[in-house]
DNA sequence: CGTCGTCTTGATCGTCTTCAATGTATGTGG
DNA sequence: CCACATACATTGAAGACGATCAAGACGACG
């Protein structure tokens, strides 16, 4: 067995196998057929990372790709002074790294306990040209990047710190709750995940400026401070106004 | 013949074959093969629009995707109170539309005379599913639009507005110096062909903003107005400075 | 108990927006 | 041909919002 040889996290994934995983329905291999999730069974290695952890960097040329398993890692650009932008969040099923393009031009770091499925870069490329449903899969979950990415230059051109804030736990509190197929709910408790410092780097405000808001979302009885990185959502309606969206 | 039921330009592209086409080998056909061009000049069918025509708006089912040959178009977000951010600049060769989705989340607005080789979406599906490499180079077109998006996403976060507006001039004199295969240099003449309200929306900021920011890069002698919506670069490695990137 | 990292709160300052007036180019009808 | 209208752009003055600087609170952990 190679399993010294990886980075594994005790009774981790390296024994997962496709069918059993979590994200199978999610990631790029949610449409493969039995042939090729045989292939990917045999060409995929489980890495681990801990948190804060680089998992490529910019200028690199990262001779892997692969799905984000489990934990959360943060995609970001740094300005030449020092100013940091997050441009993207990885979750369980999204797809890590770029195909057909050597270099990236960010960093991408761990946040949490991260487990990634990996895949050797040019195995990669060459399941893609044997695989359209995969390829495909890859197509799709990139347009629905591209639009959540259109979507947060909304917010980073033209909201409001409040709006900015009250934006961001509407996100989360969606997408936690999309995972059980439901809607977000008032009562719903919303963990954040996410230190100060990373949220104002998401939001492109100062950690100031991001708790400040915190508060006054709290005084104005739209959210309660749950314990540490997670609140409450005691008015929907009056977030989303606070978000600026149409209620 | 049916050209009487389109919207074409006097002696516009309506007769133009693939292999005569100005995009023909940036755009989302660059790498069909004759099989592949001989289908796509059966189903393809070109479109006119006049500046400020509206080609999708937010909550159509748009039942075109297509290629921009011709113009310039803008992808924009309207928030409920009117606040309005660009979030994309469709120039020739982009891909317009979304395979895979049918309801879009922005409009698409012709900004000059403009026209577009469309294809019906069931058309193209299935040309799609029968062609992996377009639907690989529709792949990569997408994934160079996501880190445009990223790139765009820092510029509205983090950066002043002498920074947006700075970087603004560049993007666009390195396009145009681009499209000659060239670098920009001094004494490069840079095409705005931007109203100043569409400048805001893409940057950010309000237009009294922007006229002072080009404003000051004029009186620090970075750039000079030439005639209408036209400037001058004097100072490359200045501007680069006043972009907030490293030189 | 003290230290470290994280978060909150306060006071001040600078940048960008807002409101308002003026300027400039293009086109139209008298 | 010129007065006038319209759209777009520039400039000024005042104010709001978020950044910055600074101090203190809170919780985890040795």
């Amino acid at each position: 067995m190679s399993q010294n040889r990886m980075t594994l996290t005790a009774a981790g994934p390296g024994q997962i196998r496709c069918r059993d995983c979590t994200i199978r329905l999610r990631a790029v291999c949610a449409h493969a057929d039995m042939l090729a999730l045989t292939e990917l069974e045999r060409i995929k290695r489980y890495r681990s990372y801990t948190p804060g952890q680089v998992i490529a960097s910019t200028g690199e040329e990262p001779s892997v790709v692969g799905s984000l398993v489990e934990g959360v890692a943060h995609i970001s650009t740094l300005l030449p002074d020092g100013r940091r932008q997050m441009v993207g969040l990885l979750l369980p099923s999204d797809f890590v790294g770029r195909p057909g393009r050597s270099r990236i031009d960010y960093d991408i770091v761990a946040a949490t306990p991260v487990t990634i499925c990996t895949f050797r870069k040019p195995d990669f490329e060459r399941l893609l040209a044997s695989n359209p449903a995969i390829e495909r899969r890859l197509l799709d979950m990139t347009l629905d990047e591209l639009d959540a990415a259109r979507d947060w230059m909304t917010l980073l051109g033209r909201k409001s710190a409040r709006e900015r804030v009250a934006s961001l736990v509407l996100m989360i509190a969606r997408r936690d709750a999309a995972l059980n197929g439901e809607e977000p709910t008032e009562g719903q408790h919303v963990p954040l995940r996410l230190t100060r410092q990373a949220i104002a780097d998401y939001l492109g405000l100062t950690i100031e400026t991001v708790s400040r808001q915190f508060s006054a979302l709290a005084r104005d009885a739209l959210v309660a401070h749950g314990s540490q990185r997670t609140l409450e959502i005691l008015d929907l309606s009056g977030l989303m106004t606070a978000a600026g969206e149409a209620v």
